[in-house]
RNA sequence: AGGGGUAUAGCUCAGUUGGUAGAGCAUCGGUCUCCAAAACCGAGGGUCGUGGGUUCGAGUCCCUCUGCCCCUG
């Protein structure tokens, strides 16, 4: 990953009074994490991930997380902290930011998790965990099913063709007895107050990024990624959250002999080149007012 | 060299008794208030290897050539 320039650092940081909260959000590879850590170790920050799978213990490589000596550079926060076999969502990951906020040095949130940044911005409903139970039962439902029990508000405002959302509302509904559109018209003020804070989008034109994705994928697996997989494969499960760290299934195949590493690695560039398209239409759509920042 | 098979979208393949082509994946665009590196929605893309022939009409039948695969020498 590239470091940021000399120049548009000190523009930042003169924009940016010393406890101001600064979230950084950017495609996968597009070096947002340098930038947060050139920033945290300039203005004595803490750097906050806000990424999905970067939280998880199990995949440092594979993740791209930050390495030992870079988490020696400055203070880091919510990254490898949870088990791979526990879940883990927004809501959990909103709690733990909360914990962060309340004091500590400058917030620095850095990740590509679209969805943590809306919720941290925008608010969350504060709605209930749902128990296991519920959710094996809603696993086990067919989107029929789900959507016959399901409140007229809240078929009114979900993707009703997505089992994934009817499922979600299915389980809000099954563990709390309200429907979620009224949960969600019932949400709190959000824990951070955009107005006063630095909130920053790095903008990766595809045409630039594709190619570094393939490079890093590739130095990934130099870096070991092989191992880091293998090192999980015991007690392999493809339906928990951790399992979805992009390359992980891919190169779990090659190491049952089901695929062959060069497919495996072109799946997995594959798999990352689509994940950084949902990300950029994310941050198109839903960060419009954001500051955005040019791929160094 | 002889025999057989095959050649349809970027890739893997479907195309019924001849009526000017479809799918999956990829690509491109979008949606998304908690499994979000997830899930979902939509769009574009093919002179059907080449040249002839039969026919009102050929991806579909016949012949030529070319490429690839298998078998035999």
């Amino acid at each position: 990953m590239s470091t940021p320039s000399q120049q548009s650092l000190p523009d930042i940081l003169r924009a940016t009074p010393p406890d101001r909260p600064v979230l950084i959000a950017g495609p996968t590879g597009s070096g947002k994490s340098a930038l947060a850590l050139a920033l945290a170790e300039a203005s004595r920050g803490r750097i906050i991930n806000a990424d999905a799978l970067q939280v998880y213990e199990n995949w440092r490589i594979l993740t791209a997380r930050p390495s030992a000596p870079e988490e020696a550079r400055a203070p880091h926060a919510l990254y490898g902290h949870i088990a791979a076999t526990a879940p883990y969502s927004a809501g959990h990951w909103l709690r733990d930011v909360a914990q962060l906020l309340a004091d500590g040095p400058r917030p620095i949130v850095v990740g590509g998790t679209g969805l943590y940044f809306s919720a941290l911005t925008e608010g969350l409903a504060d709605i209930p965990e749902t128990p296991p139970d519920i959710r094996v039962e809603a696993d086990r439902m067919s989107p029929d099913a789900l959507r016959a029990a399901l409140d007229a508000p809240t078929l009114r405002r979900i993707d009703t063709a997505n089992p994934a959302r009817l499922r979600r509302a299915w389980e809000v509904l099954a563990t709390t007895g309200r429907g979620l559109a009224d949960w969600q018209d019932a949400t709190a003020p959000p824990l951070l107050d955009s107005q006063a804070s630095t909130r920053l989008v790095v903008d990766a034109p595809k045409d630039r990024l594709t190619p570094r994705l393939a490079a890093r994928f590739d130095a990934m697996l130099r870096a070991g990624a092989l191992d880091e997989v293998r090192a999980n494969l015991d007690s392999w499960d493809p339906s928990r959250p951790s399992a979805r760290a992009i390359g992980a299934v891919e190169l779990v195949a090659h190491l049952r002999g089901e695929m062959s590493l060069a497919d495996a690695r072109d799946a997995a560039i594959v798999a990352t080149r689509q994940y950084a398209k949902r990300q950029r239409t994310w941050f198109r759509a839903r960060m419009r007012d954001w500051v955005h920042l040019p791929m160094l």
